[in-house]
Parts: structure tokens; C-alpha cells; sequence
DNA sequence: CTGGCAAGAATCGTATACGATCTCTTCGCA
DNA sequence: TGCGAAGAGATCGTATACGATTCTTGCCAG
């Protein structure tokens, strides 16, 4: 019988295996912004050289995970607010169109899940945890874009959210009023799908949705500043 | 005095000159889709080993210009039918993104160079050269969208556009009665612009002109079947 | 003539090695 | 006491080497 060792290992490159274990650490927050990798220390951690490592890290960097810098190394990029702010938008424009894209195929089977998922956000409103807040956030709106037929769309969507999870707290956790105004929003998003809305019409929902998270982050920020 | 060769090499690493001549042969189509990247080859070429080229490929891998296959190898990404359809449409959403974002800070330089670009195209319509035409249409283009302030959006741009710079033909070469049609819509744009016109509506519009572009092509490429 | 197998060539995947560069500490001198 | 230089240690960048995998070619049996 194969160890589970070997059974983990089989049938991927060691590159492609430091790709996705970094990837991993990096996603669930193992590993927080600005920590340094040094490839001599993960490649011993894996058992093989610092080879595959390089590659997965070049990959890792192609996709913003990781910022590297020539003769000094890499770390996990640090997401400041203009970073944020970037990611956020960008991510608005993207799970907008995935979204609306991905509305017309959706079953009943979806949208009973995504509206569960959102009665489950809205019992914990009184009983407010960010992290399984934004996680079940998470899950509520990546029902919603799952079916979008265009490979490239929900990758630059997961890319994005893969970038915002390194994040220690999401914005619910500083702005807990936030999460009420959001699950409202879900509903209004979920009708619009069932009833079959224009295509245009869920995408700015979407999209708005997100964007308004990160103007009540921005607004938490930055008190005296004057809205647009 | 430093040769040329020398000076072209400072202060980037190997890895990363790889990488731009990489990049440069399929931007400009010296490296047509389908083509295989040998790693010896190439590091022959280029003067150094294998490592610092796959590290290159790795990076080309991850946005997409290139496909690698475990122990087969790397080849320059073909652009099948399926492939161009998502990439326009992805193209469509974020270029239009990033010239909505772009618009409000569009110098009136910039919408008098946007407006001399497109009377060349206006004049070459009766002269058709599809290579010329596709080459200013990006120009045209580039111009609206390059004021973008999120550097995320402006760099799926101009991937989605290398992506498609890989294509031996455009869409013009196909249906060149497009080309009259693009014309008139750059124009409506512009207009948009100057007028100061709603974010939105210059996101669409935007959008809409590009999607056009690929219904064209699929109109074309299937004329028997039925339009939405 | 054709299908399949086997040997060789081509190419990839990864380990190891070592010079190059950077960083941090330490020491001397003002 | 503070600053700058020198050196040691850490880490990176790349070359080389070689086993592993895949592709190609040609021979043999049916």
C-alpha cells in the first residue's frame, strides 16, 4: 500500500506540488502578508531543491500572490489600501461580469443554496464573527458566479479573492455595519437572478455590491475625508 | 565602452531577459501559436542555461501566452475559436472598465491624438490593410483606456490584447466590413468622452464596440446560424 | 503490406555546486 | 557616542550533470 505520503505526491511535479502548497498557506492566511520565503528553507520543508521552488514561486508572482525582489527574495505581497482598494475594484468589474454571465444558467439548486447561505449570514448578524462572516460571504457569492461559461473571467474572480484572503480581518471586521447592509443587498441581488433581469442589471448589482464594501471601508478609514 | 549586447543585458537578470524576448517574439507574432519553445534552443540562443528560460515560461505560463505540458513542453498558446470568444469577451469587460476609469482624466491632448488615430483609420478604409488597420485600432484604444489608475485593470488589458496580438489575421482581415463600422463607433466614443458623458455609458459603449467586433467574426466564421 | 515492439534520440525534471549579491554585525576611528 | 568600513553569514542566480519520460524510427512478425 502507497503511504499517504506518496499517494499526496503521486502524479504531480514537485514544482507543480510547491506551487500549490504554497499556494495553500498563502490562501488560508498561513502565511501572512510580507513573510518572507526563502527558498532553501521551503525547499527543505518539501524535500527537494530549490529548484521547483523558484518556478512555483515565478508563477505565484505572476498572479500577484507574491512580490519578488532580484538577489534579495520573495514574500507574500503585502496588500495595503491602495492595493486593497485596486483589488477590490478590479474584483467588482470582474464577479460583476462573471455574475451576470453566470445568472442565466443557474438551477433552482443554486439559488436554494445561495439563499440558504444568506439566512445563514443573516442569523449571525446578531452574533457577528467576521471570519466565518467573510467566509460564508465568500461561499454566497461564488454560487452565484461558479456557472459563468468563461474560463478566464472566473479565474481573474478566484485570483482576486485569493489575493483579499491573505487579509488577517476582512472589512466586516472593521465595519461590522457593513454585514446588515450586505446580506440586504444578497436578496436583492438573488430576486433580481429569479426573476430573470436584464443581464446589465445584475452586473452593476453585483458590482455595486462590492464596491460599496469597500466605500464603507474607506469611509472607516478615513472619517474627515468628503465623499465623492 | 560597454558593447551593445552588454548594455542590453544590465542590470536585469537572465531570467528576466528571457522572459522579455520571450514575450517580445509572440507579441509581435515572430512565434506563431502552436510553436514549441525547446528550452535548450532557446537558452542556446539566448546564451545562457536552461534554468533562467523555464523560469521565463513559467511566468508566460501564468498569463496565459503559453501552454506547458509536463515532460512534453512549452509551446506558444494556440487561439482557437473558443479561446478568442472568451478572450474578447474578457477583453470587453475590462478594457471597458479601464476606459470608463480612464476617461475623466484624458488630457485634450490625448482626445486629439485619439481623434488623429482614428482619421487614419477613417482614411484607410477605401485602401483596406488589415495588419495596419489592427495595429492602429490597439493604438486608438490604448490611448482611451492607458489614464486607468488601477494598474490590476490596465494589465489584464494588455494581456487580453497580447493574447490576441498572437493571431496571425485579425478580425478585420475576415470582415472587413467591420472596419467602417469600428470606425464610426470610435468616433461615438469619443464624443462620449469629451462630453463628459456618465462612466457607465462610456463602459458600455466601450464594451459593446468590442463585442461587436467578435459577433462580427462569429457571424462570419458561421453564417447559418440563428442570432440571439 | 501493416501493426506493434524495441532501441535510440530528443527533451524534460531536478539535484548539486559555486560564484555573486545583499544584509547584518562588528570593529575602529573621529 | 556616532558613523562608516570591513567581514561574515545568509540568500540568491545560474551552470552543469544526469536520471526520467516521451517521441521517433526502423525492424520484425503476422
Amino acid at each position: 500500500m502507497m503511504s499517504v505520503d506518496a499517494l499526496s505526491s503521486a502524479d504531480r511535479s514537485k514544482s507543480q506540488r510547491a506551487y500549490e502548497w504554497l499556494h495553500d498557506r498563502i490562501a488560508n492566511h498561513d502565511y501572512a502578508p510580507g513573510r518572507r520565503l526563502v527558498l532553501g528553507t521551503i525547499a527543505n520543508s518539501l524535500g527537494m531543491s530549490v529548484v521547483p521552488v523558484r518556478e512555483a514561486i515565478r508563477r505565484l508572482e505572476a498572479e500577484g500572490l507574491v512580490t519578488f525582489e532580484r538577489n534579495v527574495g520573495a514574500q507574500v505581497a503585502l496588500v495595503d489600501e491602495d492595493e486593497y482598494v485596486f483589488t477590490m475594484q478590479t474584483l467588482g468589474v470582474v464577479e460583476g461580469a462573471a455574475t451576470a454571465l453566470s445568472a442565466a444558467l443557474l438551477t433552482p439548486t443554486d439559488l436554494d443554496r445561495a439563499e440558504l447561505v444568506n439566512q445563514q449570514l443573516s442569523g449571525m448578524l446578531d452574533d457577528f464573527d467576521p471570519p466565518t462572516f467573510t467566509a460564508l460571504n465568500q461561499q454566497f457569492h461564488s454560487v452565484l458566479y461558479q456557472r459563468c461559461p468563461n474560463p478566464h473571467l472566473l479565474e481573474l474572480v478566484h485570483r482576486g479573492w485569493t489575493r483579499l484572503s491573505g487579509l488577517r480581518d476582512s472589512t466586516f471586521a472593521f465595519v461590522p455595519q457593513r454585514a446588515r447592509d450586505s446580506v440586504a443587498e444578497h436578496a436583492e441581488i438573488l430576486d433580481l437572478i429569479r426573476d430573470q433581469a436584464d443581464p446589465t442589471e445584475i452586473e452593476l448589482a453585483a458590482r455595486h455590491h462590492r464596491w460599496r464594501t469597500l466605500e464603507a471601508f474607506l469611509a472607516a478609514r478615513h472619517p474627515d475625508s468628503v465623499p465623492a
